[in-house]
DNA sequence: TTTGTTGCAAAGGGTTTGCAGGAGA
DNA sequence: TCTCCTGCAAACCCTTTGCAACAAA
């Protein structure tokens, strides 16, 4: 896989972000060198193959990639308000699986799960017209 | 909200599927009275909302409609080669949440929850050349 | 009769593709 | 040099919308 400077763009904006980011949202913050949106579909669909990153899918229904940390099972919580994200190592539902599985008669090999709710930055700064959504700018810290 | 011969083939589709349905499928198995895709696409949101029926993504990233059957909630367990569905009612991830919430400071207030795997019937007849996909034809029962 | 619903066709919007030119290695 | 990658524009496809005709209640 080479390297270019539009590959390294993505990947960069994907770093800088501390939350999920759209397609779009990536390809405008590649402001020095922007490429074409479909070079942004089409390394992204790669970066996510070699597990570079990861689409989640936030509760509006839109897909968003986030730079993947690490590569061994792991889940989102994503903040409803400012849209940022933690990544949880463990899931804790491997005994739960396991009853579900004698349960149903299911084999179970693969979850999904994203986890919904407030960040503990936004959950102390509850002051009024602080709300935003998933997609919308964050904090200050945005980008 | 009024009873249409629409409405009443949407959710009869449904139940008589015992797998999730795309917009198109239930479109094209309304045999006697088709509706235009539009109005399937306008009842099964409507559907959604009210409670009846539920819109779950499956690994292939494609949106599939199931009549709801139970209003509390709960979890789909799909098969990955019959595309078959079954309800979980317990998710068992109470105690998981609540020690991801002191560990991460998020409050948690949703979560979203798929699970993938075998079912029984297709454990059971691992035959091969029986792969499947989630949105092809199941076994014999399909519909 | 009133008002919600349908069907059609057209618009919309995000994503993908084809292809020729360009640039890593 | 040889591929792989990029950019552009066009094609796609699924979904939504506008509007007039229609049918529940």
């Amino acid at each position: 896989m080479r390297q270019t400077p539009q590959r390294e763009g993505i990947l960069r904006v994907l770093k800088d972000s501390d939350r999920p980011l759209t397609v779009e949202e990536i390809w405008e913050r590649m402001a020095e060198k922007r490429s074409g949106l479909p070079t942004v579909y089409r390394n992204l669909e790669r970066f996510v193959r070699q597990g570079w990153a990861e689409s989640i899918l936030g509760v509006d229904q839109v897909m968003r990639f986030v730079r993947c940390d690490s590569r061994h099972h792991h889940h989102h919580l994503q903040c409803e308000r400012c849209g940022r994200t933690a990544e949880v190592d463990a899931c804790g539902l491997e005994d739960s699986l396991r009853q579900l599985e004698a349960l149903s008669g299911f084999k179970i090999t693969a979850h999904q799960l994203t986890l919904f709710g407030l960040c503990a930055r936004c959950r102390a700064s509850a002051e009024p017209g602080a709300e935003r959504r998933p997609g919308e700018a964050g904090h200050e810290i945005d980008r």
